[in-house]
DNA sequence: GGATTGACATCCC
DNA sequence: CGGGATGCCAATC
């Protein structure tokens, strides 16, 4: 567990329901601007061990970019859930659904 | 330790 | 918006 690990850890949980936050945001956030697929690693990591929202975390193009059918399905499950418009069931608009932070 | 790989980003069109 | 090409970084082979 580096210190990086961490700090994605910190933000994931920090991203308020019904908002996403794209992987290359919080590589940056977490010092890393380069770093979206050790992001993504992490995530990888975290979500079978940890409870994170890792359904809220995706690509630039607003994509979930899940690659097996099932966890592709639960997010979009997730998402609508919250209240986030799932669009084509595989998208969300970034413009309205992406979280800012200070 | 080099080559491969991956829930990506960014530029270009 | 979105598909193709290129770049990044760490884990894995």
């Amino acid at each position: 567990m580096n210190l990086f690990t961490e700090r994605v850890v910190a933000i994931i949980k920090q991203i308020p329901s019904g908002k996403v936050m794209t992987y290359g945001q919080i590589a940056r956030l977490a010092g890393s601007p380069r770093g979206a697929r050790q992001v993504v690693r992490v995530l990888h990591s975290m979500s079978k061990k940890y409870k994170l929202p890792w359904f809220r975390v995706i690509n630039s193009k607003g994509e979930l970019g899940i690659n097996d059918q099932e966890t592709h399905e639960a997010q979009v499950l997730f998402l609508e859930d919250e209240g986030i418009e799932v669009i084509d069931n595989k998208r969300v608009s970034l413009e309205k659904y992406q979280h800012h932070p200070e």
